[in-house]
DNA sequence: GCTATTTGACCGTC
DNA sequence: GACGGTCAAATAGC
């Protein structure tokens, strides 16, 4: 936090006074309309505040391969990058292609030192064609076989991204909440070094926000996590604050998420899929918000 | 012939 | 020097 610049620093305060003044004025009673409109201008200052993360506080710049036009400074800085774990499912490891929406090429293979199974590296299809860096590397879990750790690096320029946490407004099932033990079993499987959040909880209330899965096809079991420089960085639990009623389910989306290959434009068609609704995909994080 | 994958070699960092 | 990441020639698939 220490190099984001003063008024960066300044206008990220604002961000986040501004999305806390927000959830405050949040009424589970409003008419969904009003609802809708407090959620855009919440997820607005989110996307703002993160922005600025993202530029100033990983790379100092916004340029994820800064080496390439800066032929003088030699020394490899740290790029942009995230990962999460893909949980595959019977016949899904055969044909599981780590789909993420991207289209990806292989560029490499490689054992890496006490990991089992080897590293495979992927760039951007569009790498060439529009200039594209972003990079992801896939290795199957030591632990457990049926998780794939994938680590992105490097933005997306090829896709525009928006919001990167989407919500709907749930109203009308106070009472349908309940866990059940598999999804829980599978939220479990967060890494709690990397991820600020607490598994979920399941309380009524009169209204709650539903987080919809962000990645279409890994809606079975799957993670994002900051890596640890990052998240020492930013720290949601220490920014967020407001009243106890405020409760406000989404997934786990960490703060560099906003450009992340999972943050692209939802399609609605997917919601019958997903069962978007599912109360089961909930993440209670009303204590980051106390 | 074009595109994607494989794989050994090379390079940069630690 | 070891290791991880990338390159690029060879190969495969369409």
């Amino acid at each position: 936090m220490e190099k984001v610049k003063a008024w960066d620093k300044e206008s990220l305060i604002t961000e986040l006074t501004q999305g806390k003044e927000f959830v405050n004025q949040f009424d589970p009673l409003a008419s969904p309309k009003e609802c809708d409109l407090l959620l855009e201008k919440i997820l607005s200052s989110l996307d703002k505040s993160l922005s600025i993360l993202n530029c100033e506080v990983l790379n100092g710049t916004n340029d994820p391969f800064p080496l390439r036009d800066q032929g003088q400074n030699k020394k490899r800085k740290k790029m942009q990058q995230w990962s999460k774990q893909v949980k595959v499912y019977g016949t899904e490891l055969e044909s599981f292609n780590h789909d993420d929406g991207y289209s990806w090429r292989k560029y490499g293979q490689k054992n890496i030192l006490g990991a089992i199974n080897p590293r495979a590296y992927y760039r951007c299809t569009h790498r060439n064609t529009k200039g594209c860096f972003a990079t992801k590397q896939v290795q199957k879990s030591k632990e457990d076989p049926l998780v794939f750790e994938v680590t992105y690096k490097g933005m997306h320029s090829c896709k525009t991204s928006q919001s990167s946490i989407f919500l709907s407004y749930e109203n009308q099932k106070p009472n349908q909440c309940q866990i059940k033990k598999q999804r829980v079993e599978k939220l479990n499987t967060i890494k709690e070094e990397n991820v600020p959040f607490t598994p979920p909880k399941c309380e009524s209330q009169n209204a709650q926000f539903f987080a919809n899965s962000i990645e279409p096809f890994t809606s079975e079991s799957m993670y994002l996590s900051l890596l640890p420089n990052q998240e020492e960085e930013f720290e949601m639990d220490k920014i967020f604050q407001s009243s106890e009623s405020d409760r406000i389910v989404f997934s786990s989306t960490p703060t560099s998420i906003i450009e992340s290959p999972f943050c692209r434009d939802w399609d609605s068609s997917v919601d019958d899929q997903l069962d978007v609704h599912d109360p089961n995909l909930m993440i209670d994080i009303s204590e980051y918000f106390n």
